[in-house]
DNA sequence: TAAGGGATTGGCT
DNA sequence: GCCAATCCCTTAA
């Protein structure tokens, strides 16, 4: 079943992108579908979080969205080149996302080959958040798209991931937050081969 | 296999 | 003007 509202618009950022790991992330773009399942995502917690755009309550045209109630995608441009996909979590005011950072292919893989002018499939097609955008053809005409939609969404079909077979470690490419790279806000399940990064 | 550097554009200072 | 939540190709061992 589709993920309802209520699931993004809860405070507890960290424990949402726990949460996402097994859940299925669709997208569906002229009747083409791709998606598949989670295995890693980021959180990114507001004020308090030097490594998020809105820490400091820094309010700009890009970041407005991320102080917008759970539920919908942030998606922005990063290194000029990659859309990054983000969900916002928590309640209208308070500027939480999850970064999905890979997710392993179940249905449309013709199609993201075809959009990642890929050959034959590789760990790489959807491992690492710019990939994975060009994959499921996610771009920034997605900012503020609401994920309870027809677009963009995510389902639980029951996968249950047990405690033991989540990895937790520091945040990628975030090195300038000081102290908060280091925060464990990184959640992948072990083994998995469609991580982008096992360490 | 691992490490290094170029691509490329919007947002902020 | 400078820098960024990345990727991929090239190079060397």
């Amino acid at each position: 079943m589709k993920l309802p509202q209520s699931f993004y618009t809860r405070p507890n950022v960290v424990q949402i992108a726990q949460e996402l790991l097994g859940k299925y992330l669709y997208t569906n773009h002229d009747g083409i579908l791709t998606g598949g399942m989670i295995v890693e995502t980021e959180a990114y917690s507001g004020v308090n979080d030097k490594a998020c755009h809105a820490h400091m309550n820094r309010r700009t045209q890009r970041t407005e969205i991320m102080y917008h109630e759970g539920g919908v995608a942030y998606v922005y441009l990063v290194y000029g080149i990659y859309n990054l996909f983000n969900i916002i979590t928590n309640v209208e005011g308070q500027a939480d996302a999850v970064l999905v950072r890979a997710i392993e292919p179940e249905v449309g893989v013709e199609e993201m080959l075809l959009r990642r002018n890929m050959a034959s499939i590789k760990p790489n097609l959807t491992a690492g958040p710019g990939v994975l955008s060009i994959a499921l053809g996610i771009n920034r005409k997605h900012y503020g798209t609401p994920l309870t939609g027809e677009t963009i969404w995510i389902e639980d079909k029951g996968v249950e991931v047990p405690a033991e077979s989540i990895a937790v470690g520091p945040r990628i490419g975030v090195d300038y937050a000081g102290d908060d790279a280091l925060l464990p806000w990184r959640f992948w399940l072990k083994g998995n081969k469609w991580v982008s990064r096992k360490g």
